[in-house]
RNA sequence: CGGGGUGUGGCGCAGCUUGGUAGCGCACCUGCUUUGGGAGCAGGGGGCCGGAGGUUCGAAUCCUCUCACCCCGACCA
């Protein structure tokens, strides 16, 4: 490509509305422009690098043996009704009529799809395993876009889905994507970790979310700095220590009856520690929930957060929201902040395992202004006890025992999951066994998103000057500027490098734009070529050319060597034939 | 949806409090000079101030309504 010819608007300044430097940086570079909320306009670099990722994913599942089909994107009402996520699925769903007045919606996955598109044509085990996959525009009516094409509501997804007639072949198929995913990534030039992910209601610990370390993720994930445990801290488990220690006994043993304490206005667990002067880890914070079981009390130690995930999975709900004032006031007899496990009548109490290590603890009294001191779970009051709390740092790890968790933030760029059979049950996909009995399939389902790979890529990827993008996901992988663009025999150098390395199949940009150099070097960092060659009288002089790695240095090489030093640069090898090659020499 | 905020040439902003001819930087166009890290000088073009209604002799500015966008919360590739 000429750059006087590409299509690339850079802008000095980001606009007041990208916060992240991903997506301020895509659009400086002229990449993307936005639409609307969360719609985007890809321009021919964004193009580009969306399809350097598309690129190495196709060739990484096809390599995994997952065959690549096209699903449409408007969808009938009728297959979403069949799986029962027509009505709940929400308002992420965009739901259009058409002229008839038949219900779709914009696709913002594909499981029912798929699954019907199997259910018709395969009868048999022999058909099986399958794993299909496309590479998509996928609608979700997000509440929030933001962050350019890290979420936004039109995205491209690679979704791949696979079918299994038995539970070994679907667990070894999701191996296969949990390394065809980390070949991936890693080719993309990223620094990612897989996490263990929410399970959903099937197929036990079969979820891994792929994460990207990056300082802006919206996502926290865990790790063990002694086994290799990682998860997200939405997941992220931890175990039982605390019972049963001889101390712990002992301290049980001494702690006094409970006594009220009158703590006027004191709300909060800290106006309250500061009142009393007692550590806020000695406070059981008592929270009331609503859900689609009734009222549940959850128990956890002060300072540390609840984790509402584990809460509905705790008490086997699936909706659980912080219950109102009036509700709180109706379970405890007080108003919000002085509640407490304490005499609370039917109810049902869900503990933190840690709070059974508390004595001498403290809690609201359920009663105006009042708080309990010597607290004893246990002895005073009676809880179910469960992982409740969300995990932070130096929380122990709950796999080796030994580890403590390190916090780091994520961008979920892939997730690959089991679904067992709850598709193929609920559209009646199914097929004959071996044995002559009909059986549901087993299925798993495996996304990656395009743009927020190459969104992270950038995240983990840049500098000052703008975007460093590592070599496969780059839109040009060299950029040959021509500094004198008014001298005919310089010109031809630099055309004779820059269809050199187009005839080796190596991208690249040929800048002979009539601007001054700084301007064009700073186009080019900020676009974020991994390599530079500038040719000027200077360079010709010494039949040279300079060579700089996007944010390396300088340096000057003979005309004969050129080509070998690119090649390095690219992290690729001359081939043996071509060390000879040379570009075209000063013409006469 | 709840809370907060912003809408003024393509981009970044000022002007609004206290109504009186719409401004600055970048970008763009022309010319000259310049040419190794976002040039200088001179000239020039472009905005019904998000939209509708109202108050007023007069509204970017005050009032009402609306729309869009952004930020903080719950979802997700």
């Amino acid at each position: 490509m000429f750059f006087s010819k590409l299509f690339a608007p850079t802008l000095r300044e980001s606009p007041a509305d990208a916060e992240v430097i991903s997506h301020q940086l895509m659009i400086r570079a002229g990449m993307i422009r936005k639409v609307a909320a969360g719609i985007y306009n890809l321009l021919p670099l964004g193009t580009l690098v969306m399809q350097n990722v598309e690129r190495i994913v196709r060739e990484e599942l096809t390599r995994a043996g997952a065959q690549e089909v096209v699903m449409p994107v408007v969808i009938p009402s009728e297959l979403w009704r069949e799986s029962g996520r027509w009505e709940e699925y929400g308002k992420e769903l965009l739901r259009v009529k058409d002229r008839h007045g038949r219900d779709f919606c914009l696709g913002p996955t594909h499981e029912e799809v798929v699954t019907d598109m199997v259910r018709r044509d395969v009868k048999s085990y022999k058909g099986l395993p399958l794993n299909l996959y496309q590479i998509q525009t996928k609608f979700r009516d997000e509440i929030r876009p933001r962050f350019g094409l890290m979420r936004g509501r039109e995205f491209v997804m690679k979704d791949a889905y696979s079918f299994h007639a038995n539970e070994e072949s679907a667990k070894e198929e999701y191996d296969k994507m949990f390394e065809a995913y980390s070949n991936i990534f890693r080719r993309c030039g990223l620094k990612f970790r897989a996490v263990e992910a929410d399970s959903g209601n099937i197929g036990g610990s079969f979820s891994h979310e792929f994460m990207v370390l990056a300082d802006t993720g919206e996502d926290e994930v865990v790790s063990c700095n002694s086994c290799d445990y990682a998860a997200n801290t939405e997941r992220a488990e931890l175990k039982d220590h605390v019972s049963g220690q001889a101390d712990h006994i002992k301290a049980q043993a001494e702690t006094p009856e409970p006594k009220e304490v009158s703590t006027p206005g004191k709300k909060t667990i800290e106006e309250v520690s500061g009142l009393l002067g007692v550590p806020a880890s000695k406070f059981i914070k008592t929270l009331v929930y609503d859900t689609d079981n009734g009222p549940v009390v959850a128990l956890v130690r002060g300072l540390r957060n609840i984790n509402e995930a584990k809460l509905r999975r705790a008490a086997g709900v699936a909706r659980a929201e912080l219950a109102t004032d009036a509700v709180v006031e109706e379970i405890t007899g007080a108003p919000r902040g002085f509640a407490g496990p304490v005499g609370l009548g039917d109810v049902r109490i869900i503990a933190d395992f840690d709070i059974r290590a508390i004595t001498e603890g403290v809690t609201g009294a359920n009663k105006v202004d009042t708080h309990l001191l010597n607290v004893l779970p246990g002895r005073d009051f009676t809880a179910e006890y469960a992982d409740l709390r969300t995990v932070e740092g130096l929380d122990k790890c709950p796999r080796c025992d030994k580890g403590r968790f390190e916090i780091h933030r994520g961008i979920e760029v892939g997730h690959i999951f089991m679904l067992g059979t709850k598709y193929s049950e609920a559209m009646d996909c199914t097929f004959i066994d071996e044995d002559g009995k009909s059986k549901p399939m087993i299925m798993g389902c495996y996304g990656i998103g395009i743009g927020r790979t190459a969104a992270a890529a950038i995240e983990q990827n840049h500098d000052d000057n703008g975007i460093k993008w590592p070599v496969p996901l780059a839109p040009y992988h060299v950029a040959v500027v021509l500094v004198d663009i008014k001298n005919d025999d310089l010109m031809e150098i630099a055309t004779s490098l820059y269809y050199g390395l187009m005839d080796r199949g190596i991208p690249a940009l040929l800048d002979e734009r009539n601007e001054r150099p700084g301007v064009r070097f700073k186009d080019i960092d900020l676009i974020g070529i991994p390599v530079r060659v500038t040719i000027s009288k200077k360079t010709a002089a010494e039949e040279s050319v300079e060579i700089k790695a996007r944010g390396g240095e300088m340096d000057l090489f003979k005309y004969d060597k050129t080509m070998e030093e690119i090649y390095r640069l690219l992290g690729m090898v001359l081939p043996e034939q071509e060390s000879k090659v040379t570009i075209s020499s000063t013409p006469e």
